[in-house]
Parts: structure tokens; sequence; C-alpha cells
DNA sequence: TTCGCTCCTTGACGTCCGTCAAGCGGGTTC
DNA sequence: GAACCCGCTTGACGGACGTCAAGGAGCGAA
């Protein structure tokens, strides 16, 4: 389906497109298509030559590994706002991971060689481009700090407090809901479900209320000095 | 100091230059400098504006993020024929990690200036970056993948491996050197000294057989199956 | 040579996390 | 309502890895 005026809004918050000039928004777009997954709908696997990049309109796309075993570990979750795959555009080998709706939801599928096609014309978009692919690029720079200096709860932490970003006043409460299963939740943050409940019991230490699948964090002060001490 | 003739073909390796014809590759690094390194200096540190990319003509340049408590964490190490950096073309924040070198090098400093300016009239150059990155991109993937699901002794196997591409006929063995500190081994691949040392101990049960900086592997198929079973 | 230094190894021990298993509550189906 | 399933929690236990500490090998300096 054609991007129509409703989802074009959506579409000018993602990173690539932010800022843009109206027409060079509908321009630029003018090949995407807005498909509609039920949840757990596959959008590619690993391997499968790249035809598209895509941005999350609504619900939430998994992009994982499959290993040898059968069990997935999970590279990032993205939500309504996100863009994802734009590196994969001169990957010859394919996608390097797997990508799954968890929630029911909507992207917009750009094709990669149309979209080639206006890089070649607009210096402005490559830049754009970078820019888009530089936010996912940290993610995973953090996410290999952080799993690797991190105790379990101290991920956990910094998962609620991510939601709440921008940051609130110091000393208030907030609540957050949590966006997708637990089990997702854990194997993001490269943990077995028994030890992300177990972590969130920690936290109960630290200000953090969990009841089914929201949470309460009564300071963030608190938590976040529990997430980065000194 | 300019890039000299017996260092183009050097650059010509990198991922990004590979194959691209004579005169194309004299003109785009006509604004890079060849810089000469001692062990331990510092490149660049994180947050620092991002002035240049880089690509690596001879020895080793570790990308680490500091903990505050201290700690470094090391995200990736880079040695000849690899590029680092061209990702944080467009990162306002600055440089997302800290480079060093860890052997004494020279290096390839790309001004991004020029480099954007160049990219502006160069389509191809454009996907040749897109290319490089996606290399740097899916390492990164990769390294997420193996640190929360493989044991310390078969991630050292792994890095044995990766040592010995592209990979010889089964069943030889191979000496290996390590490129570099034992400590900074163990770091890059996300544990201490002292488990790498033990897991180095473990591998002698599947052949390989260490002194000081070397490695044997008498069967890459023995190994290959430690690191990947199935 | 001896000293001192760094890097690496090895041992003992504790802790964090994964595994296995049981149980609980909410939802759906019949 | 009963039976079931599923996601989540909790407990018990074991194993892998980090921490602390000691000691050895290599190496340069005096």
């Amino acid at each position: 389906m054609a991007v129509g005026e409703d989802d074009l809004e959506t579409v000018h918050q993602l990173p690539m497109f932010r800022g843009l000039a109206a027409d060079a928004l509908r321009s630029v777009v003018k090949d995407a298509e807005v498909l509609a997954y039920s949840k757990r709908t596959t959008i590619f696997e690993q391997g499968d030559p790249v035809t598209h990049f895509f941005g999350v309109l609504s619900g939430w796309v998994k992009l994982y590994r499959l290993r040898p075993d059968g069990s997935e570990v999970i590279i990032e979750v993205f939500g309504p706002g996100e863009s994802f795959a734009e590196g994969a555009i001169c990957m010859p080998d394919g996608y390097p991971v797997s990508a799954e709706m968890v929630e029911r939801g909507r992207l917009l599928a750009v094709p990669v060689t149309d979209y080639i096609d206006r890089l070649r014309e607009d210096p402005d978009m490559v830049l754009r481009t970078f820019a888009s692919l530089a936010v996912n690029l940290k993610r995973l720079v953090t996410r290999i700090e952080t799993a690797s200096s991190q105790t379990s709860s101290q991920r956990v932490g910094a998962f609620l407090l991510h939601f709440c970003s921008p940051s609130r006043p110091y000393g208030s409460a907030v609540d957050v809901r949590l966006p997708y299963d637990k089990k997702l939740i854990a194997n993001r943050l490269g943990m077995k479900p028994e030890t992300f409940s177990r972590a969130l019991a920690q936290l109960r230490n630290h200000g953090v209320t969990i009841k089914g699948g929201d949470a309460r964090i009564a300071d963030l002060a608190v938590l976040h000095r529990h997430v980065s001490p000194e």
C-alpha cells in the first residue's frame, strides 16, 4: 500500500527523514510501501537478498540471529519512529540477521534500488542516511559495552530508564509500561527469563515495583545510581 | 605526511577503495595524510569532534569505551587493511568510542569534510563507503551474538580460527601468531586475562598448543567442531 | 650475574547466572 | 464450571567466570 497522508507524519519522524521539506519527503517515499503485519510475521531472514530497508510506523520488530542449536540471539528491537536495515543497503551476502514482528504493526518498506538511485542525485539524503546509520551503530556499541560490564539487574534498570527518556526531574516517580514480552526483553538484554525475573525482584530494593506489564519507579535518581554507580 | 606511492598499494586494499581505478584512488586520498604513531598513542577520544576517519596501514588500533569505574571495554581491534570510524562521519556528538594504538603503526587519516565534499560528487564512493560500513556493522553484530552464546574457550577458539582464514584444507596443522597482547585479546573477547589463560589451557584438549605468543592448531576440523558443535 | 619489572599462569574461593523443576495466576476452550 | 495452556515467578543446584593472591618466565638495566 502506498504511503498515505496520515502515515506521512510518522515517516517524517524517522531519523533519516526528520526535518525534511514536505515535498522532498513525498518524493523520497513515492516508491515506498506501507505494510501491515500481524504478530510473529517474518519480515526477512538472514541471508535473504537485500531488497528493502524499513521504518517502523507502529508495533515492534525484533532483529535476531539463529544459532546452530536453534536458539535465537536478539540483536536489537525496534519500535515506532525507528528505522532498521539501512546498514544492509550494500550487503552483497544478504541481510546479516532475521527480522520478525513481535507485535502487530505497520512498516514503511523502502526499496533499496530506488533508494540508491535517489542517493546518486541527492547528497543531502546521503548524509541523512549516514546519520540514521550512526544512530543504530551507536546502539550496537552501547549494547556491547553494557553486556560485558553490567550485572543483569543493572541492565534491566537501564532498560527501564531508557523508556523514561527524556528524563523527568530527579526524585519524581514514573510509570513505565513494558513494551513487549518479558521473555523478549530478557533475550534482548542477554539473559534468560528466570534471570530477568530475579533481576526485577532485586530492583524492588531500588524503588521499582512491578505489576504485570507495568513498572513504577519510585525515584529515578535512586535507580540511576544503581545502574551506574559513581 | 602525504600518501606515498608505496602506501598507495595498501590503501588500495581497504574495503572502501578496493578495485578503484588508479587515478580515482589518487584523487580520493589527495587530502588524506599518513601518520606514524608509537604504541599507546591516543588517536582520538570518545566525544571528540569527528575530524577524520582512518585506514590501518600497519600496526593495531583498539577502539574502546571507558566505564565510570575506570575500566575499559574493548569494542573492536583493527589491523592492516581495515578501516574504522567511517561510521562516525555523521555523528554530531563526536566519536562514540576512543581509539589508541596497541602496536606501533601507520594510519591513513581521511578528513571528513573533504570526504563529504567528495561524496557529493561521487555516488560510486557513497556506495563504497556503505559497503565498508557494512563490514564493520556485521562484525559488531557477530560480536554481540558470540558474546552472549559462546563459552570463553569457544570464543578463544573462534578467535584463533579467524586468523587462519582463508581456511586451509581440513585436517591440516596451522601455526598462528597472536597479533597482540593476551590481555587485550581477553578484553576484546569479553573476558578477564585469567579466564583467557584458562580457556587456552582447555583448548589443549582440542589440539591447540601455546608457546608464548605462538599457537599451533593440530587439526582445524577438531577445533572448528569445538567452536560450533553440531 | 642480580635486581626489578611486566606479563602470564595457576590455584582457591566466591558470586552470578543458567538449568531444571515446581507452582501460580490469567486467559481461552469446551 | 473444569480442564488446559501459557507466561511468569520462585527455589534448589551446579557450572562458568571473576576476584584475590601467589608464583614463575622472560627481559632489560645496572
